[in-house]
DNA sequence: CGGGTTTGACCGGCGC
DNA sequence: GCGCCGGTCAAACCCG
């Protein structure tokens, strides 16, 4: 083969060796070099604004939101200072219409002291003054609005948490109701007290590192102080393949060697990576949270998403460390890194579907150890989100059915789609299924009234060259169906779970709600909120604390370095 | 030169 | 014990 890395002949071979078209569009993350430097042109286009959510596209390997935030947006603030000050003046009037708050009230007194400075100024004096001041103000504003981002992120949360644990509660109750008239142990679905109380199941909070200034500890302290909290029996309502995963997973506690590799010394703990096969036995002397977290590592959320891009964008920074022909399917499957912060675990195998090529499936796995920008926050939460679901036995067999069931309904409330997870698969393993039709009727959202952040300018959703970013991904999973497949259901077991009458044909609907979907999910503060809201739910609500202090510190922490982007990381 | 991909080699788990 | 397979390593190479 050819082994001219990333050279011409190279894409050529990822593109053909994928099975798919192969055309620019198609080019493999290989080509990331070319295509990079086209986007970073495109990329000043596609940020005059402030506001503008940070969706990278695939096919871009280095476009990410660090890139965003930092180079670009530094580079721009020093080409367009005005743009972004015109754009952060309008977004604070939008929130004060949002929002009545102490800041926008100073927000208003800081013009009215502005028009007073202006008055004692001579002409020539003035203009200096008026500057200097317009400036000074103009900072203010922005730090008010950031403020006011922050804060409605908050009110965002709040609301939002209050929802979820609503449709949580409606849905147990239920649920229980259900399984009492169907079964004397019904009860057995819902985690319950000898007494008789119910008690929502705890969830493994596998979010990322909530301190960005301690990101060595999250994939030990983070994981096992919430570990802790789970209860461990749930595993043992899994089934044998279950826990035969759990028991390989007791052999990865102690960094695997590979992460000796010199490419990837990382000082510290954080460094601890990820290799089950080279992983020495665990000790006796090993803690339960330690085998657990292990556990963790190993639980796998995999989505399938209707892409014609070689990789979906989720925000983070990807490497490739390998590609391998597995076996049953003609197209090769990539193997990446995040590369986002040394040592980070998290790994992600790209795939296409065998049957259906136009179906990308991509499997997330362990938990990133560094805080995350808000494009990847969607995908990070609703993936740990999921595999926290997983290991915390709540899914398995036919309580995991029921239970998985129970979840996609409350993820997604406007789902009548079944949740299923794999208890056969290698790894316990959460299917987000994004390729199924979406119903019209599950489509509740009105629209959006503001312009949508294409890129190019142009809808990047539905366009068969661009790239799927995980925004849209998830807008799709909110209207269409969303399935927690791996044991994948038969139809007849998925017509009897759920009565909702499917869309019989869904392709005539697809692109109608698509880019109704593209708008909703173009909204960043929504996308935010629906993964908090999945994490609240999913992980009764620490992770998506969590995860919103890593957002605060994102923002706050990292001081003023994106502070235009904060609106994102509201939630 | 640093950072990326490519790709053959290697390793460990698992089934027979 | 052997072979298959998935996953990873690391040298070679490319690109900016």
């Amino acid at each position: 083969m050819d082994k001219g890395g990333g050279g011409g002949l190279g894409l050529d071979t990822s593109s053909e060796s994928v099975g798919f078209l192969a055309s620019r569009s198609f080019l493999g993350p290989n080509h990331a070099g070319g295509l990079k430097r086209r986007l970073s042109m495109d990329s000043s286009d596609h940020f005059p604004t402030a506001i503008e959510f940070p969706v990278a596209r695939a096919g871009e390997k280095r476009v990410d939101e660090m890139d965003f935030f930092s180079d670009e947006k530094k580079k721009r603030s020093r080409e367009e200072p005005d743009l972004d000050i015109k754009v952060l003046s309008s977004s604070i009037k939008k929130e004060d219409l949002a929002i009545n708050t102490g800041l926008n009230l100073r927000t208003a007194n800081t013009g009215s002291d502005q028009s007073t400075v202006d008055e004692g100024l001579s002409p020539t004096e003035d203009d200096k003054e008026d500057k200097s001041e317009l400036a000074a103000m103009q900072a203010e504003v922005a730090r008010m609005n950031e403020e006011n981002q922050r804060l409605r992120g908050m009110l965002n949360q709040v609301t939002t948490n209050y929802n979820a644990l609503q449709m949580h509660l409606v849905a147990l109750i239920q649920q229980r109701n259900q399984k009492n008239i169907g079964s004397p142990r019904g009860h057995e679905a819902v985690d319950e007290k000898t007494d008789g109380k119910i008690v929502p199941r705890q969830f493994i909070d596998l979010g990322p590192a909530a301190n960005a200034d301690e990101p060595s500890q999250s994939s030990t302290e983070g994981g096992s102080r919430h570990l802790s909290s789970s209860p461990p029996n749930n595993v043992e309502a899994g089934s044998m393949d279950y826990r035969r995963h759990e028991n390989n997973t007791n052999k990865e506690i102690v960094p695997p060697d590979h992460e000796r590799s010199n490419r990837e010394d990382s000082p510290g703990p954080s460094s601890e990576g990820w290799n089950p096969n080279k992983a020495p036995k665990l000790s006796p002397s090993k803690t339960a949270e330690q085998t657990q977290e292990a556990t963790m590592r190993k639980a796998r959320v995999s989505v399938r998403a209707r892409s014609e891009a070689p990789m979906i964008t989720d925000g983070c920074q990807w490497r490739k460390y390998g590609q391998k022909m597995a076996k049953g399917n003609p197209c090769p499957r990539a193997y990446y890194r995040c590369t986002m912060a040394t040592g980070c675990p998290v790994r992600k195998q790209v795939q296409r579907c065998a049957e259906d090529r136009s179906i990308l499936i991509t499997t997330y796995e362990g938990n990133h150890n560094h805080p995350l920008p808000p494009a990847a926050m969607a995908m990070a939460s609703t993936t740990s989100a999921a595999a926290s679901m997983l290991l915390s036995g709540s899914m398995s067999s036919t309580d995991g059915m029921m239970n998985s069931s129970f979840l996609a309904r409350t993820i997604l409330p406007c789902s009548s789609s079944m949740a299923t997870i794999s208890a056969s698969a290698p790894f316990p393993t959460v299917t987000l299924d994004l390729t199924r039709s979406p119903n019209p009727l599950q489509f509740q959202r009105p629209p959006i009234p503001f312009q949508v952040p294409f890129q190019n300018g142009s809808p990047s959703f539905g366009s068969p060259a661009q790239p799927l970013s995980l925004p849209q991904v998830f807008g799709q999973t909110l209207s269409n169906q969303s399935k927690f497949s791996g044991l994948q259901m038969s139809p007849d077991m998925e017509a009897a779970q759920f009565p909702h009458p499917k869309p019989p044909s869904a392709t005539s609907l697809a692109d109608t709600v698509s880019a109704a979907t593209a708008a909703i999910t173009a909204d960043p503060n929504f996308t935010a909120a629906l993964a908090a809201a999945i994490t609240s739910i999913i992980g009764g609500g620490h992770q998506a604390n969590d995860n919103n202090n890593t957002s605060a510190n994102n923002t706050t922490g990292n001081g003023n370095a994106k502070p235009a982007n904060s609106n994102f990381l509201a939630t």
